[in-house]
RNA sequence: GAGCCGUUAGCUCAGCCGGCAGAGCACCUGCCUUUUAAGCAGGGUGUCGCGCGUUCGAAUCGCGCACGGCUCACCA
């Protein structure tokens, strides 16, 4: 422990050691505590004037702020309920304790205060402090009580100083938990049941993407980090669970951005004889559920604009929306080659090697994504990219899929899932030429799957959603970061 | 991966056409028994991200590096 130390953080070790020689444990194992802040506020509700009640009151909290004026002083104290004042004396405390107090507890530190409540002549409750105890010293300074602490990079690596000093950060992480909190009574409520699924898989699939590789010592086997969990819960409707539903984290290997974090919380969700038509009214009414609940109104405030998130949302074509956005109609481009041409006739900026389902998801997220600002389902994708969906019916090139788009921002993904396990086996043989090709996001051929599907899986509607970007919506949040309580960054560099 | 911007006290930020390191909050000393961004008087507590260079002299100019942010690329 050479680490220099500030100014403040050598102050604040001074006064744990007056505390220590003063026979005051500055780290006691137990405190006594009957109210939260919340809860004492509560007793004073109805209750007039300045008067005091007779019942005290022990809480414990975070001292957030100190104001001493000589003999007597206040301070806020903070917990997990909210805020409340205290009163310090002379008079009250005695000299010994009141001068300790003064002199030897420091913004931050958690303490606890007993006494009666009563109001100030401002009518501000307080709690006028018969004891004040140490219950941990802390040993840093907090950030400044009128900005806060807004560097990002600080706010991000120390997310708990955040969350003391900034009250908007505690609730969208309090929001955050309320949407999946949401999310669960709405599938519950359906008859969906809640499952958990391998993390570590030894082929990833359910998703284009490159995945994070490891390896298990004693099985001498390398495993993979699931990209998502739509195989596994596939298999559970062939083993007769109608309705599954898992909420967990995927892993991608991919870049990081605004609406992209490596680890990420989705919502997948499977249902036995629908297909998706139903999903998306499912969806659009699990949606409405969640804003109805945790913020209390289907009109939201998304940057710049107000969504409505009222269902039905609108339904548009693929193939059509691009028409209209763009005049170039996929149909008529049936290679990479012609398309890729189509696209740079219109000024568009593609790499002269992507596949075409590559060129026809740059054209989504390019011109018709950032669009998509009300609720918008896009639905029949071209088969090539959905090498899960099933076909639509009289058509060679459409899969019956759907993404959900609001805020400019994919939110979900989802189709009727392909059952027929040859087709299932020779859309995997096609990804497989594509990863040969060098397409490190296609699919991977999975025996074990094809297996299940064998054994008949009946007729299903899948869904997949990313909670962090519903979060990001619903708390109006610019970054991912924002809504992902550590988000990763690089290591810190060596001081 | 590329471009642009940022990094100065514990925190929020000034200072940047080179010339003594600054403010507010926090902190320290003193005064103050109903304050609440308490007040009054005094005190600057610093590896100006790191390294190299230019210069009589670098927080300031140049180059490199690190970390972060934004945009782009990537992410069906």
């Amino acid at each position: 422990m050479s680490k220099r130390l500030s100014e403040q953080e050598e102050q604040r070790r001074l006064h744990m050691e007056q505390l220590r020689q003063a026979g005051i444990d500055p780290y006691p194992p137990r405190c006594t505590r009957t109210h939260t802040c919340a809860e004492a506020l509560q007793l004073l509700e109805g209750v007039d004037g300045e008067e005091t009640t007779s019942e005290v009151v022990h809480v414990a909290g975070r001292m957030m702020s100190k104001r001493v004026m000589g003999k007597a002083a206040f301070g806020h104290i903070q917990d997990g309920s909210g805020r409340l004042q205290f009163y310090a004396s002379v008079d009250n405390l005695g000299e010994e304790e009141y001068h300790r107090f003064r002199k030897l507890f420091d913004l931050g530190d958690i303490i606890g205060v007993a006494g009666p409540l009563f109001r100030t002549r401002t009518g501000e409750p307080t709690v006028r402090a018969q004891s004040i105890t140490m219950l941990a010293k802390s040993l840093h300074p907090l950030p400044e009580k009128w900005h806060g602490l807004k560097d990002v990079e600080l706010r991000y690596r120390q997310r708990y100083v955040d969350l003391i000093v900034n009250e908007d950060v505690r609730q969208v992480f309090i929001t955050r938990t309320r949407i999946v909190s949401a999310l669960r009574e709405f599938l519950d409520a359906r008859g969906f049941l809640e499952v958990e699924t391998p993390i570590l898989q030894p082929i990833y699939g359910g998703a284009a993407a490159r995945p994070f590789i490891t390896y298990h010592n004693e099985l001498e086997q390398q495993l993979y980090l699931r990209i998502s969990f739509e195989l596994y819960l596939k298999r559970l409707i062939v083993g007769g669970f109608d309705k599954v539903y898992e909420i967990g984290r995927d892993f991608r290997n991919e870049g990081i951005s605004f609406k992209h974090n490596p680890e990420f919380t989705q919502l997948e969700f499977y249902q036995a004889y629908a297909d998706y038509n139903d999903v998306m009214r499912l969806t659009e009414e699990m949606i409405a559920y969640v804003a109805q609940k945790v913020l209390g109104t289907l009109k939201i405030v998304y940057g710049e604009h107000e969504i409505d998130l009222t269902p039905p949302w609108r339904r548009r074509e693929l193939r059509q929306a691009l028409i209209e956005e763009t005049g170039i109609d996929i149909e008529a481009y049936p290679d990479a080659e012609s398309l890729y041409q189509a696209i740079r006739a219109i000024g568009g900026n593609v790499e002269p090697k992507a596949t075409r389902g590559k060129l026809i998801d740059s054209l989504i997220s390019n011109y018709l994504e950032p669009k998509l600002i009300q609720p918008t389902f896009l639905i029949d994708y071209p088969v090539e990219i959905s090498p899960l969906a099933k076909r639509k019916p009289g058509s060679d090139t459409l899969a019956e899929r759907f993404e959900g788009f609001i805020g400019g921002m994919e939110i979900c993904n989802a189709f009727t899932e392909l059952n027929d396990p040859d087709d299932q086996e020779q859309r995997f043989l096609e990804q497989g030429r594509a990863y040969d090709a060098g397409d490190e996001e296609a699919h991977r051929m999975d025996e074990d799957f094809l297996t299940a599907l064998s054994y008949g899986m009946p007729p299903t509607g899948g869904f997949g959603m990313g909670i962090d970007r519903l979060t990001m919506l619903l708390t109006n949040r610019d970054s991912i970061r924002e809504v992902i309580l550590f988000p990763h960054l690089r290591p810190r560099p060596a001081p």
